[in-house]
DNA sequence: CCAAAAGTGTTAAAACTACACCCATGA
DNA sequence: TCATGGGTGTAGTTTTAACACTTTTGG
C-alpha cells in the first residue's frame, strides 16, 4: 500500500447520469455490474477520481471508457456523501449528469467486458447503492433546467422539427403543451433558426427543420433576455 | 502514517459560505488564516471531512467549531475540483452556503486561536485558495433561489417587517423593487402572517410585524402553488 | 411642525391560456 | 381518398409595470 496518509481517507467517485431521447421515452444509460458488491445489478457510470485529473475530466474519462461517449454536454449534479452509501468503506461521489442525442453519437450499447443500455427513466430495474437517489436528483435537476435554459438542445439532433421539440418538453416535463403556444413561444425567443429543409421519409407532410443558434442565444442573453418556456 | 490505501487518494474538505444581513449590506463570514499557505489572508470556514461523518455533518462541525453558528439554514452548493486548488496537495471541497440573521444566532465575532469577521459580499479581501470563486458561486445561487423559493426568510429575525422583506431582496438581487408592487405580490401569495405587533424605538411611524408562516406554505405549496418574486 | 417611512389603487401593456380548422403529403 | 401530422389566429383572462399622495409617529 504505497499511500498513506496521517487521517483516514474517503475514497472519491464520479457517477454519471446519461440522459437520451428515444421516439417515446427520456432514458438513462446503465451499465451491469460484475463485480461485488451489487454484482449483476445495474448502476451508473461512474468510477474512482484520480489525483491528477478534475472531476469534470474524471466523469469524461470514465464515460468514454464505460460508453463511448465523448464531447457531451456535462454537468454537475450534486455530491452524495451519507456515511453507509457504499457497504464495503466511505465513499463520497460527486455526481453530474450528460445529455446526448442518439443520432448524433456513436453509444456503445455494450462495451469491453461490461454490460451497457438504455432504460425509460419511468421504468428503471434496482439499482446498486444510492443510484436511484441520484438519477431522481439529476430528473428534478433537468426538469428545471430546461426550463429556463436552452439545454434541451443537447437532447436533440442538430436539426429538428418543432414537433420534435415540443415532444422533448413535454416527455421530460410530463405533461402535455399547446401546440400553438409552444410554437409562438419559442419562436418568438429568435433563438432558433429555420433551415431550407424538411423532414425525409414521413408518412405525411414533411416539417421544416430548425437549428438552435447558440451563437444568437448567446448575444441576446447579454442583452438581458431570458429564456423560459 | 496508519492509513494506507492502494491508490492516491484526494483530501476531502466542506467550505461554507455564510450570508448575513446587516442594516446595509449583504455579509460574508471570513476567517484569518494562522498557517501556511495563505497565512494572514481570509478565507471560508471549512476542514476536513472525516470517515465516520456524512457532508453535511462535516459542515456543521466546522461551522460550529470555528463561527459558533449552529443549527442554522445550510445547502450544499458545488463542489470545486480543480488539481491546482491547493497549492500543497490535491483536496476536493464541497462547498455549502448557509443563511443566518444576525439578531437570532449569537456569532462568535472572534473564536479560539482564529479571527472570524464579517465582510460586505461587495468589498471583499483577497481570499485564500479559490475563495473567491466559490463566494462568487454562492451568491449567484443565492440570487437565483431567492426568487423562486423562500429562502430569504432565513436572513431575517422571526418579527419583521416588510420594508426588512424587500430590503433584503434590493440588496441580494442589487436592484430596487418598487413598493406597493412588491408588497400585493408578497402578501397575495398569502404565506405571511400578520402579527399584533409593531416596530419598537424607531423615529418614524412604526410599521406592522409579519412572520413566515412555513406550515402554510408547505400546505400551499403541496397544493400546486409556487412561490416567486 | 417637520422628517421619515408606512401604507394604499389604478391603468395600460404584456403575457398567457384555451381553443379548431384547413393543408400537404405519402400510403 | 384517407390517415397523419403540419401549420396557423383570436379573444378572454391574468399578470406585470409604472406611477404619487396621504397618514402616522417621534423628535
Amino acid at each position: 500500500m504505497p499511500f498513506s496518509y496521517e487521517f483516514a481517507r474517503p475514497a472519491l467517485t464520479v457517477d454519471i447520469v446519461v440522459f437520451a431521447l428515444d421516439e417515446a421515452d427520456l432514458q438513462v444509460m446503465l451499465i451491469e455490474r460484475d463485480l461485488e458488491p451489487f454484482a449483476g445489478r445495474w448502476a451508473l457510470p461512474g468510477g474512482f477520481v484520480r489525483v491528477e485529473e478534475t472531476l469534470e475530466e474524471a466523469a469524461r474519462r470514465e464515460l468514454q471508457e464505460e460508453t463511448g461517449l465523448v464531447n457531451i454536454y456535462l454537468e454537475q449534479l450534486y455530491t452524495f456523501g451519507e456515511v453507509e452509501r457504499d457497504p464495503r468503506e466511505r465513499v463520497v461521489t460527486v455526481a453530474y449528469y450528460a445529455l446526448v442525442n442518439l443520432q448524433g453519437h456513436n453509444v456503445r450499447a455494450s462495451t469491453d467486458a461490461r454490460n451497457a443500455a438504455w432504460f425509460a427513466v419511468s421504468d428503471l430495474p434496482d439499482l446498486a447503492f444510492d443510484h436511484e437517489q441520484i438519477v431522481d436528483a439529476a430528473l428534478e435537476r433537468l426538469r428545471g433546467k430546461l426550463r429556463y435554459q436552452p439545454v434541451g438542445f443537447e437532447l436533440l439532433p442538430r436539426k429538428f422539427p418543432l414537433r420534435q421539440l415540443q415532444h422533448l418538453y413535454e416527455v421530460v416535463l410530463d405533461r402535455e403543451l399547446d401546440k400553438r403556444n409552444f410554437r409562438k413561444k419559442m419562436l418568438s425567443m429568435d433563438i432558433l433558426v429555420e433551415l431550407n429543409e424538411i423532414e425525409k421519409d414521413v408518412a405525411h407532410r414533411a416539417a421544416k427543420l430548425y437549428r438552435f443558434d447558440k451563437a444568437k442565444y448567446d448575444r441576446r442573453t447579454r442583452g438581458g433576455f431570458n429564456f423560459e418556456v
